[in-house]
RNA sequence: GCCCAGGUGGCGUAAUGGUAAACGCGCAAGAUUGAGGUUCUUGUGGAGCAAUCCGUGGAGGUUCAAGUCCUCUCCUGGGCACCA
């Protein structure tokens, strides 16, 4: 027998729109607030299984904290404005307010019929001007305290379509519409400065209690570097001399290997740039940077990083000087240096820098190294000694190549199982190469050597020599020979008893220097590069030479006059759009060009609707005749409008401080409801919003809570990112896969409740992990809906008012053997709390699971009290909303209406279930006996029983004597009601 | 490349350091049914007749005891990415 899920939902939704069950009364002090939010969603028109999982899923904790007695908040709104409505108006001609508001009639239904418990009586339009009226009012805030201001930027532009394009609009660096490629523009646009919060939005995440994955893709976005300002002299070619013409300003974070900075590179709209070609001195190359210049504006940002091959040209005729060592060094263009960063200009170190380091070699620029490696031994048998001196040596580290294979000579040491390279120290007066071909001779016998070359430069190491018991802290030459032939020398028994020569495969090697940092070290280094971007022990560096280069950085910084400073990756937020369906920026210009801010009495600063959307290469609004004799008629002649809108992640910057006060015309939120209902408890949504709105929300609320306009610095308390619903394939859904699944479907054919619960059911919510959906999944969780619909059709029992007596005192004659009401009775209470628990922790698969073991035991009982019944009911209420609500009305059926009960009409106006604690106390416990770790049995005890009732228990057992071989064990580890160990 | 999160049966997944696999899907056998479906019962990690042994990506380690803690490693997913 199956229930009627069509029926049942239409009747409930009936029901329920009677008895306004879900609208919060926010001033009602009696019950705790909880403010729950779901991100509101893009009126797309279509409400898809994403959107079911955001909403169905969250709203069950809205259900369940309500019949816990919370004084639950949860709005819903729409983040009406945005692209896609002004897309439909270019290609149908629709208006796009009416495609948009159409939608969200459409959504509305929709999300009805999940069951969904929203508090409509709050709900937020972006795109009304009763809500954009107040993102523009809180916009004139933030530019009268200068938080907004206007500066050029690029923009994304198609010269075929004549306009400007949203960076989600560039496929590729062409235009998604018409293939073109993109070009760069420069316009005049308004800036949000969030960079000004860039240090508290990073500080304050240590406060909040979020996931640290969440707190970490902030921190990158953020991007917070610490360095310094460095200026280089620049002097350029004036008739026959030389000439200062300034100074270039660099950032780096590496000041440390200044000395190795051998030339400067800049980005090609560096003013610099244009400031020295403009200029009266000789650039012999002018022509070709023009050139370069030209080429890397037609690139976008994007494409720059793309091209990963290193491009760029020298400035002729310019040189800069190194601060540190005096020397003149080259200066080039590089569309690798970005001018939005730090300050567009980098001193190059190629010996330390992977960039620097591929563009020094195409470009055949000096190399010049200034950080040795230092390796220091912390753990194993080698670590040094703290209460040890460290005792100096110069040393060399030999790397020897077979004569004719690909082989390479390998010490293995008897005494500690140490293997590397040939390593000795350097006597006086002899230099490296000597000193290599001596050790390899000594130690191996081989004397014919060739020396190639040295491997980088010096290496520095410390650690405890065990043979010679002392902590070394050894500088190495690393030098690498060929064998000339296999001639070779007898060695000295002594060294025969110290080590062992092998001769290693090249690809082996690795593997067996792998356990000595500094030889593997020293191994890669032949393999690749001599590039090393690490810390270690300055050389070549003047006065620091020596030093360790973490430490001496910051007086170079000082010696050369350079400046302490930190960077931030974030740049400001860019919120002009040249676009027409979002909130006008409420600001206009005088005659002069001035913006000024649009009085208060003005707002809403409406959107014309004479609007043609036609691309013709200015901003939609500039076409609007309303727009111009509005401003002409309010402010006088030559006032023009701004014709720019605003980004649509301003609107939803502060939407959730509109829900506390949605109907307001003179405020843009209440500041009493704001103190009591901020921040929000907990928000949840999609992990694509980590870093843009969430940032972005922050800053918001930071900024207004810096202008006493909201109580709370940070906006959301705790932050869930849901996990996402991929396609039966295990792939993401998408139309061209032809994976998706539509939700309607399934709920036609098993109601809103079985995709409800299955959604729940799936896995946990608040992780980031995927789901695939899997339609068995659906039939099974309406299966367990029907179990409880069955239930309930034999539920038996005496009626039972809410003062009545509890189950377990009406147990009486017709109980089953070893089901006791009272079992029954803690089956309830374990249900009752942990449903309620993993409810808190957002894991409804494991509430449900708990509901169906609940179920379970209803089931096996011979008869099921209506009380017991009514507790399942209760429970399930929030997962299956429809189902229970029909259920409930079922189970009253033929009992006399009792007049306390007027109110609790609904099954979810009913109070999550109480229990006794006691319940939760099983009388018996199943203790596991181990014998040293390994299970031999169990035995059956009071949770409270003593260790010794538990030993004797447990002795009786023949699998745990038999397993301890009659011996007494000299151990035992007893946890009550859990564990007891015998250690034998 | 860097950073983060994960790897547990055929599948989704569950396990305060204390019986690995709860709950469900699937599968198998049986009961009910005129048949199919539904429903119900039982079984279901691997090996073995059994006692028992082996099992949480892999290798080590800590512990009386490790899916859980530590080190290394492989794989998957996500974020950032020429950010100086």
């Amino acid at each position: 027998m199956s229930y009627d899920h069509q029926k049942i939902e239409v009747e409930a939704r009936k029901k329920w729109a009677g008895l306004s069950l879900y609208e919060c009364n926010l001033t009602d002090d009696s019950k705790e607030p909880y403010y729950l939010l779901c991100e509101f969603p893009y009126p797309s028109g279509d409400l898809h299984t994403g959107h079911w999982y955001a909403f169905a899923v969250t709203d069950i904790y809205a259900r369940m904290l309500r019949a816990r007695g919370k004084n639950v908040l949860f709005p819903i709104g729409f983040d009406a404005f945005g692209l896609p409505a002004e897309n439909a108006a270019i290609r149908n001609g629709v208006d796009p307010a009416k495609w948009t508001l159409a939608n969200i009639e459409r959504m509305k239904a929709q999300l009805n019929a999940m069951g969904v418990s929203f508090d409509w009586s709050k709900e937020v339009v972006a795109c009304d001007p009763s809500y954009y009226h107040w993102t523009q009012w809180l916009f004139i805030k933030l530019f009268e305290h200068e938080l907004a201001e206007r500066r050029e930027a690029p923009v994304k532009w198609c010269p075929k379509d004549q306009t400007v394009l949203a960076n989600e609009q560039v496929i590729d660096g062409h235009c998604e519409r018409c293939g073109t490629e993109v070009e760069e523009k420069r316009l005049t646009q308004w800036f949000l400065k969030i960079t000004q919060y860039a240090e508290r939005l990073l500080k304050n995440l240590e406060t909040l209690p979020w996931r640290e994955e969440i707190k970490e893709a902030q921190r990158a976005w953020i991007g917070k570097s610490g360095g310094a300002y460095l200026d280089f002299e620049v002097r350029a070619k004036s008739g026959h001399r030389m000439s200062t013409l300034g100074s270039i300003r660099v950032f780096t974070t590496r000041p440390d290997t200044l000395y190795g900075a051998t030339y400067l590179v800049l980005a090609p709209e560096h003013p610099l740039v244009q400031e020295i070609t403009s200029s009266k001195f000789e650039i012999p190359n002018k022509d070709q940077i023009e050139k370069y210049i030209n080429e890397t504006k037609k690139k976008t940002e994007r494409g720059r990083s793309e091209n990963k091959e290193k491009t760029g040209v020298k400035l002729e005729g310019v040189v800069a000087v190194n601060p540190a060592t005096k020397e003149e060094i080259p200066v080039y263009l590089a569309d690798y240096v970005l001018n939005s960063y730090g300050t567009g200009a980098i001193m190059a170190v190629p010996a330390h820098d992977e960039r620097d380091y591929e563009f020094a070699k195409k470009f055949d620029l000096p190399i010049r190294e200034v950080i040795e490696p230092l390796f220091i031994k912390m753990i194993g048998s080698d670590a040094v000694r703290p209460e040890l001196p460290l005792v100096e040596r110069r040393a060399v580290v030999a790397v020897v190549k077979h004569a004719t294979e690909e082989k390479y000579l390998v010490l293995k040491w008897k005494k500690n199982d140490w293997q590397g390279f040939v390593v000795g120290g350097i006597d006086d007066g002899e230099d490296a190469i000597a000193t290599g071909i001596r050790e390899v001779h000594e130690e191996t016998g081989y004397k014919h050597l060739r020396f190639v070359k040295n491997i980088g430069g010096r290496i520095h190491s410390q650690f405890y020599h065990e043979v010679k018991q002392q902590n070394r802290y050894a500088h190495f030459d690393v030098v690498y020979f060929e064998l000339i032939d296999e001639a070779r020398d007898e060695i000295s028994e002594e060294e025969k008893a110290l080590h062992e020569v092998v001769w290693i495969a090249k690809e082996e090697v690795s593997k067996h220097v792998a356990s000595d940092e500094d030889m593997a070290f020293i191994w890669e280094r032949l393999q690749t590069s001599d590039l090393y971007t690490g810390d270690g022990i300055l050389s070549n560096s003047g006065e620091f030479t020596g030093r360790d280069s973490e430490e001496a950085m910051w007086d170079i910084v000082a010696a050369v006059g350079g400046e302490r400073t930190t960077n931030y990756r974030l740049r400001d937020w860019l919120v002009s759009r040249q676009r027409y369906w979002g909130c006008p920026i409420p600001i206009v210009y005088d005659p002069q060009g001035t913006p000024h801010a649009v009085p208060a009495e003005h707002l809403p600063w409406l959107l014309p609707t004479d609007v043609d959307f036609t691309p013709t290469g200015s901003a939609p609004l500039a076409s609007s005749m309303e727009l111009k004799e509005r401003v002409t008629g309010l402010f006088g002649e030559g006032w023009t409008p701004e014709y720019d809108t605003l980004d649509t992640f301003v609107d939803s910057s502060w939407y959730f401080t509109r829900y506390l006060d949605p109907k307001d015309s003179q405020k843009f939120s209440d500041p009493a409801m704001m103190k009591k209902w901020l921040p929000v408890k907990r928000y949840s949504g999609g992990s694509e919003h980590t870093t843009m709105h969430l940032l972005y929300a922050r800053f918001f609320t930071m900024a207004l809570y810096d202008l006493s306009l909201v109580p709370v610095e940070e906006p959301f308390e705790e932050r869930y990112n849901r996990g996402i619903i991929l396609g039966p394939d295990g792939a993401k859904m998408s139309k061209s896969k032809g994976n998706v699944i539509n939700p309607d479907e399934l709920v036609g054919k098993y109601g809103a409740d079985a995709v409800r619960v299955y959604l729940a059911f799936i896995g946990p919510y608040n992780e980031p992990g995927s789901y695939p959906w899997n339609l068995d999944g659906v039939v099974s969780t309406r299966r367990f809906l029907d179990r409880v619909a069955r239930l309930v059709g034999r539920a038996e029992g005496p009626p039972m008012s809410k003062h009545g007596p509890r189950a377990k005192d009406i147990g009486g004659p017709h109980m089953d053997v070893g089901l006791t009401m009272s079992h029954i009775e803690r089956a309830l209470a374990q249900a009752a709390k942990k449903v309620a628990e993993d409810g808190d922790r957002f894991k409804f698969n494991t509430g449900i699971a708990a509901l169906m073991s609940l179920l379970n035991e209803l089931e096996k009982a011979k008869q099921v009290s209506k009380q017991a019944v009514r507790d399942l009911v209760i429970m399930l209420a929030p997962f299956a909303p429809h189902l229970a609500e029909h259920l409930w009305a079922k189970l009253a059926e033929g009992e006399s209406p009792d007049a306390s009960d007027a109110s609790r009409e609904s099954v979810h106006q009913q109070p999550w279930p109480t229990y006794e604690p006691a319940l939760l106390v099983s009388e018996l416990a199943t203790v596991v006996v181990q014998v040293g770790g390994k299970r031999r049995g169990e035995i059956t005890l009071a949770p409270d029983a003593s260790e010794a009732e538990a030993l004797e228990a447990a002795l009786a057992l023949p699998a745990v004597s038999t397993a301890l071989a009659d011996k007494q064990p000299s151990r035992t580890i007893y946890v009550p009601g859990r564990i007891l160990n015998l250690v034998p």
